[in-house]
DNA sequence: ACCTGAACACCGTTCAAGT
DNA sequence: ACCTGAACACCGTTCAAGT
């Protein structure tokens, strides 16, 4: 006889992203995950296959809600403004969660790891601008070095590893301006 | 009556990076780190406080590594052929260590993340050549902009986040060459 | 002074038994 | 068809007892 569902792999990834962000990976438990969706750790078993599928499955999802991020800056047509914008939006996205960030490029185990062509989506934005800004047949190398140098800054700053002291806004700034300076003056 | 000591806190930390090193961080136990030291996993904690602490030392341990490589790097006197030598030599240290290297800006729990002062001293040979290539007053920005983008860079290619094909050296060196110019001819 | 076995709480995962 | 309690192996950590 047929019982009725009590959460749905919705809930669940929603609820350990939650986890994830306000607790930390480490208390991503089964049993934290299932008593926030109300039923019992067993049970998470029929929707994921353990653990490190669902840390994918978050993973996923906040790649797919950063992309969402980028797709929805505005296009002001002039491809340096652009560029900023988006810089800056990925860097709100980090700043508003830091560890489901951190999980994108984390890599942990082999089976957490996303979908690869979920990355190139996301990006797309990011793509788009360096073929503007770069020159013609550089725009892949383009892309690569802003989200290089983006990602880099981003996750050096979550790591605390800018204890130097100055004006992090300002380095972000004028990293921003290197980056376009360097790009559009490529012949 | 004395016992005399069967292993040290070198060892123990030189086992635990092997073990991180060939079989992934989720493999280090205190039971897999005693075994290879030869101890029983409850004398371990005579020399390290917990896991965690551990695993900080194990990251402190290779930002050391690490700066001493950077340190080694030959000063040819042309801080653009300079600046490539470093960036190159972080990219190798990165591929030979590679699950050490990320745990360097991995953040994973507060205990674990490594002191904020080796990062400075790991990284002086990148501020010194940001101070020959940068404009006066900006080298703190110009060494953010180095690190964060040859970080990004070798961190996003660890996570196999290059899956767009392409050259990975080829797109290497042409970020190398942008960072210089766009340092090099900031006013 | 250091090392160890035993013990505890906790975790991921499986599975037979329930509805 | 989904849910659960019970069980298993494993892990981090503590501590009294050994030498």
């Amino acid at each position: 006889m047929p019982t009725p569902q009590r959460t749905s792999l919705t809930a669940i990834v929603e609820a350990a992203r939650h986890i994830v962000e306000t607790e930390g990976l480490a208390n991503l438990t089964m049993q934290t995950v299932a008593v926030r969706v109300g039923v019992r750790a067993p049970s998470l078993y029929k929707r994921v296959r353990n653990r490190d599928d669902l840390v994918r499955l978050v993973t996923e999802d906040t790649v797919g809600a950063l992309g969402r991020r980028l797709h929805a800056v505005a296009v002001s047509g002039d491809p340096r403004e652009d560029l900023g914008e988006l810089c800056r939006a990925l860097r709100a996205f980090a700043h508003e969660y830091p560890v489901c960030y951190r999980l994108v490029f984390a890599a942990g185990s082999e089976a957490s790891r996303p979908d690869v062509g979920l990355f190139a989506e996301a990006a797309a934005p990011l793509l788009r601008v360096a073929k503007e800004l770069a020159a013609p047949g550089d725009a892949l190398e383009a892309a690569r070095m802003i989200t290089a140098w983006a990602h880099g800054f981003i996750s050096m700053e979550l790591a605390n590893a800018f204890n130097l002291g100055g004006d992090v806004e300002h380095a972000f700034e004028y990293g921003i301006a290197r980056i376009a300076d360097s790009l559009s003056r490529t012949p």
